[in-house]
DNA sequence: ATATATGTAATTATAAAAGTTACATATTAA
DNA sequence: TTAATATGTAACTTTTATAATTACATATAT
């Protein structure tokens, strides 16, 4: 299965925007995180539409922070790419008729929700500055 | 990313041969979980080499559980194909020269190995005969 | 005007599970 | 001993999501 590494890169894109003065091309970032323009853009958009970062068109612009590191949580930037489950393992959903399927899904589920509950209230603790520190 | 459904399936299999007395064919299991002879054997083959099902070849042959549902735990199924990580987070890794990816990376794995931490806990404390009460 | 940015649709690459095909091997029953 | 029925596996195809790339429209500073 492969892996989603969106949040990893937006998160180091963020702190190295912070780092920067000014603002950062799409073609900056992407030659740092060894990748294309597009992809920085299209994992870039979210957090544009959440208001995080503010672009700038044309000569001399690019990507800059819109508000302090300090007031951005990791579990903002999760939820802007959460329309995924946290986990690999899946549940099935073909025989709703048959109780041990159901059994399976909650006992699972359950574990899950749990995991996803600690997951989600330490996200919400760790704000990004917290990421720049030597 | 595409869900790993083995687990899931596999605990389906293992309670509905407890149900029935005998030994089930792959491909009367597969026509229960609307998929494949060879799907069953592949996600069984780990099981059967674990030692908690056998394999009888030839007529009247088929898959058997070699112990009781109570001493296998989700612990030791999911132990069986625990090669991939439990979340759908990549971390990344083309930059190890980079302090900040080493804090994103500590960051985001401390929190995700806490909760596979709590996860393998509980998956310890479920033993499959749980699974199967109406 | 022109060079430089972003914005985005469309296409292709990649990776892992899932699905399928083909065939070897083992076993039972007649 | 032969035929039918199982498993065991290698090889290939399909599926589905992120990632990468291509192409081009649009905006802006100089």
């Amino acid at each position: 299965m492969r892996k989603d590494s969106r949040i990893s890169r937006v998160l180091h894109i963020l702190v190295h925007m912070d780092a920067n003065d000014g603002s950062m091309t799409s073609a900056h970032i992407a030659q740092m995180l060894s990748t294309n323009p597009v992809v920085v853009r299209r994992i870039m958009g979210g957090l544009r539409d959440a208001g995080y970062v503010r672009t700038i068109k044309g000569r001399g612009g690019g990507w800059v922070l819109a508000c302090p590191l300090s007031s951005i949580t990791l579990l903002d930037i999760y939820n802007i790419f959460n329309e995924t489950s946290l986990f690999t393992i899946g549940l099935t959903d073909e025989h709703s008729d048959c109780f041990i399927e159901g059994n399976i899904n909650k006992e699972l589920g359950n574990i899950m929700n749990d995991a996803s509950d600690l997951m989600l209230g330490r996200f919400g603790e760790v704000t990004l500055d917290r990421l720049s520190r030597r």
